[in-house]
RNA sequence: GCUGGAAUCGUCUAGUGGCAAUGACAAGAGACUGUAAAUCUCUCGCCUUCGGGCUUCGUAGGUUCGAGUCCUACUUCCAGCA
């Protein structure tokens, strides 16, 4: 929205952590939390109401999917992203940045992208005015800026990345207030995309240059791997205004990105990682992940993990979810996805937790010792 | 009993004289981080110092430089006729 008044409150600060909530017009989000994927408008194989009933604060659907399937004039005439899927709870959408630059022959100009539909083929084009057009008509909570992504993680690429997504950013933000004058339905909100690869400069840079606009929050974008990310995130976090929330795009499959992304000041996440995961039976427990499918849980009749409470772990053992996978069952996928979002909704739940009552650092240590016990 | 046909890796299957021999499934394992992922990769006769070596296509012989492929007998199965 315009500005000055934060949809964030802070409830607690330690160093660069921070506890708090995000308002939205579909409901607050206890922060730091996971987001469920919804790419195409569902979490692939799990009903709303299972999102609900393992703890799912919010979802993240994504533009470019939902332009080319079912159109954005269709969610908009269903009355939003919310409604549509009946999520009835805070969303968030990505702006298709990513996924265009991941598809073959795009064609970029100052003004935008020009692609292919990877289902048909058809000639799309997407600016950062079209971008925040369709997420404004998708009518998620919270938006994300239309990002240029570097072609490489050479410093060239990713500094040309990084400039034009400063660029379209502008664009973005002014297309946005267009739209929130214009539209009559709720308040909805734009984050901004900070960009610059592993290069500490180029997120400083980049950091500085997001901090200045008026957007309601941020997403940390282009992050690759774990190594190196509390650097990058302490750069980036200590430039960034702290009454802003900010979203650490695509990361959580491990959870010791979760970990440290929470520790260094990162308030919501998202990641396919652990549907995904589980849909190929690399299921989460707290000795680290395991793969269902593989021959010694054919007699195994323990839950899959002790202590859990999520639907699949209080009522199946696993000797019947090898079974599932085994004969490729859909409860197999159903059941893992259960799971296996649970746990990662759980454990930045627990982070939350541990930051209240200054317990994060032993949460930490015993937590990662132990599921990374048997490898690096 | 006669006449045809068939027997190939756990299963089905390709192969009609020239390198253990096709494909699928099953099996075993691995990968996956803003989802073109219910996907993808690897292994799958035995041994290996990774160069290769050894043993294989119902059984036993034979022809041939060379046989899963051709010939003979046998065994089993299928179909038709008695």
């Amino acid at each position: 929205m315009l500005k000055e008044q934060s949809i964030f409150t802070i409830t607690k600060k330690i160093g660069l952590a921070r506890v708090g909530t995000i308002h939205t017009p579909h409901g607050d989000i206890k922060t730091p939390a996971f987001v469920g994927a919804a790419t195409r408008a569902t979490v692939k194989a799990l009903t709303m109401k299972e999102m609900r009933e393992l703890g799912s604060q919010a979802i993240l659907a994504n533009t470019y999917h939902l332009v080319l399937r079912p159109g954005t004039d269709l969610i908009k005439e269903a009355g939003g992203l919310a409604e549509f899927s009946s999520w009835h709870g805070p969303t968030f959408t990505d702006s298709g940045g990513f996924q265009i630059f991941s598809l073959p022959n795009v064609k970029i100009n100052e003004n935008g992208v020009k692609f292919k539909s990877h289902i048909d083929g058809a000639n799309f084009e997407m600016t950062p005015e079209s971008s925040m057009q369709a997420q404004w008509a998708i009518g998620a909570d919270i938006h994300m800026a239309f990002d240029h992504l570097a072609k490489s993680e050479s410093y060239e690429d990713m500094k040309e990345a990084m400039e034009r997504t400063h660029d379209w950013l502008d664009r973005c933000v002014i297309e946005h207030q267009r739209l929130a004058l214009t539209n009559t339905t709720n308040a909805q909100y734009l984050y901004a995309v900070v960009q610059g690869g592993t290069f500490l400069d180029l997120r400083a840079e980049s950091a500085k240059y997001c901090a200045e606009k008026s957007v309601d929050g941020f997403g940390i974008g282009g992050v690759f791997t774990a190594n190196g990310m509390d650097k990058m995130l302490q750069t980036v976090n200590s430039i960034l205004p702290e009454i802003k929330p900010r979203h650490l795009l695509g990361m959580g499959q491990e959870p010791i990105d979760l970990f440290v992304g929470a520790e260094y000041g990162c308030d919501t996440f998202d990641c396919v990682g652990p549907t995904r995961m589980a849909r190929n039976g690399s299921l989460y427990t707290l000795d680290g992940r395991i793969n269902i499918k593989n021959a010694k849980y054919t007699h195994d009749f323990t839950p899959l993990m002790m202590d859990c409470d999520c639907e699949c772990c209080k009522n199946y053992n696993k000797a019947y979810l090898h079974h599932l996978f085994k004969t490729d069952e859909i409860t197999a996928k159903v059941l893992a996805s259960i799971h296996n979002e649970h746990f990662i909704v759980k454990t930045v739940d627990r982070i939350r937790e541990s930051l209240l009552n200054d317990t994060f650092k032993d949460y930490k240590e015993s937590f990662l010792a132990r599921y990374y016990k048997n490898n690096k």
